[in-house]
RNA sequence: GGCGGGUUGGCGGAGAGGUUACGCAGCGGAUUGCAAAUCCGUGAAGACCGGUUCGAUUCCGGUACCCGCCUCCA
């Protein structure tokens, strides 16, 4: 069997992955809050653990790996929008507009994500399908003593687990230092923070034994993957802007409700990503969604292949460059493979690549290095793992088919251009070449004649204007 | 201020203590009436300063610069 490798944030270094069951990989990453598109910074984690989740399939067999990818669609922010909402003119009552919001904002996540190729998760636990859950963890966490409720709220009490900081290397008292946390009266340590806490009649809320309210954002990841993969499972991912708060808290949360489970053996964190060099920010005006990409053009395997081009524990830079680059190798690569039937599996030096802590800049060399030795069969099977090179996906790079009228004139020209260069009329067989390349037709000469495809800014006016 | 990541040839970007990364661009050649496309070949690197070593771009330390987190922005 493949030996995966993978960075454990938490232990720091690169280790041997072994599943806690072969049978039954678990992996849970975080998901994202849905109040509005989703940005291209946020498709890095997705693009990244949809590779490791194709090669854990590979591995160990597509029935024994289950991924689970929260939707985080109970949040300050979703409320902040709604509002903005109501008063622009939206006379439905405000939970009736955050439903509203939140099943488009999924829908958009799906529809742009699944552009990308991003397989979706075996679950996408929405966090308010799972309030019970919830509330029966915090319950059990004010039991054990690692929770107080006031006014309220529930706290979690950082000071009781002794665990705290370990994930993300920091201690405690360093935090309190240099920090601007916030010290609500209700908290009995500036540390602690919010497992749940009061709703206002308007906004969505859930009865519990501390009133109505809804949950903090930690927890939820907590009680999903709880009831999903188990007290202890075997990936946690996200991004790595998520380690601190975040998950320290999710850490600080489960293995306090559930000591002897372990939690999440392996933590895994993708860097950031920004934009031309610097950081995305709508001031700078490089803020994209995902959909703005695909609106100006970028189909969605290129922005994927140019995510799967940098480490992900790299920062990794979006420029137009790499997208063009992106997009030529593509090309040239559906060329090679069209009509191809993949290899019975992937070429073992990509499959070797993508265990080495997902080495995906090295499995694209191997790619090269397939492409290059002629094994189209090989380069088609192991592009797969890395979803890339699939049959959905390749609508973009289709040569527009012409029809019959374009075909049969551009054959005349063809055949008018092949007359004028063996009478030497050098001028009119040039002006005829320049005319096709204006008119969107590629024309490519070969020993065995003339061939041609239609680029996708193809005129047929401009091609009839050169009879 | 605290914690963490990064700095590789013109550009992007990997691995490995000693032997070609790879891609794009460039250059040379084949081909072509000239080109395009294609094919063949090729130069070019390791932020800076020390240390370990027979030997370091690869390990260790320091410096500079960039980035992230510490504020419920992936």
């Amino acid at each position: 069997m493949t030996t995966i490798r993978l960075t454990n944030t938490k232990a720091r270094r690169k280790e041997v992955f072994e599943p806690i069951d072969p049978t039954k990989v678990r992996m849970y990453v975080c998901g994202p809050t849905v109040y509005d598109r989703a940005h291209i910074g946020n498709a890095r984690p997705v693009i990244v653990f949809d590779v490791l989740y194709r090669l854990l399939r590979h591995v160990y067999g597509a029935d024994h790996v289950t991924y689970v990818r929260n939707f985080t669609d109970v949040d300050d922010k979703i409320n902040a929008r709604a509002a903005e909402m109501k008063a622009a003119g939206d006379t439905r009552p405000l939970e009736a507009i955050i439903r509203a919001l939140t099943d488009e904002t999924i829908g958009w996540y799906h529809a742009d994500m699944d552009a990308l190729g991003a397989l979706r998760p075996d679950r996408e636990p929405r966090a308010t399908e799972w309030i019970g859950a919830m509330i029966a963890m915090i319950e059990d966490l004010i039991g054990k003593g690692h929770a107080y409720a006031k006014e309220g709220h529930v706290l979690f009490r950082v000071r009781s687990y002794e665990g705290y900081g370990q994930l993300s290397g920091r201690s405690v008292d360093d935090m309190i230092a240099g920090a601007r946390v916030e010290v609500a009266p209700f908290k009995e340590d500036p540390m602690d923070f919010v497992l749940w806490k009061p709703s206002s009649d308007e906004l969505p809320g859930w009865d519990s034994t501390w009133g109505r309210g809804r949950p903090g954002w930690h927890i939820e990841c907590s009680a999903m993957s709880r009831e999903l993969l188990g007290e202890s499972f075997d990936i946690h991912g996200g991004g790595i802007d998520l380690q601190f708060p975040h998950h320290e808290n999710e850490i600080a949360q489960s293995m306090c409700a559930h000591p002897k489970g372990g939690f999440a053996k392996v933590w895994m964190h993708n860097e950031m990503l920004q934009v031309e060099g610097k950081k995305m920010s709508k001031s700078l005006g490089n803020f994209f969604t995902v959909r703005d990409l695909l609106d100006q053009g970028h189909p969605g395997e290129v922005i994927r292949f140019v995510y799967l081009g940098t480490h992900y524990a790299k920062p990794m830079d979006w420029t137009e460059e790499k997208a063009r680059q992106a997009e030529a190798t593509l090309r040239k690569w559906r060329g090679l493979v069209a009509g191809i039937e993949p290899a019975p599996s992937p070429a073992p030096s990509v499959i070797a690549a993508l265990a080495d802590d997902l080495n995906t800049a090295g499995a694209i060399a191997e790619l090269h290095a397939l492409a290059g030795a002629g094994d189209t069969a090989g380069l088609k099977a192991s592009a797969a793992l890395l979803g890339l090179l699939d049959e959905t996906m390749g609508g973009w790079a289709e040569v527009r088919g012409a029809n019959a009228d374009a075909a049969a004139l551009i054959d005349e020209l063809l055949a008018a251009r092949a007359n004028a260069r063996k009478a030497k009329d050098f001028a009119r067989a040039d002006a005829l070449r320049d005319g096709f390349a204006a008119a969107g037709v590629i024309v490519k000469d070969t020993p065995q004649g003339a061939e041609w495809e239609l680029a996708p800014d193809f005129d047929p006016a401009k091609l009839e204007a050169l009879r």
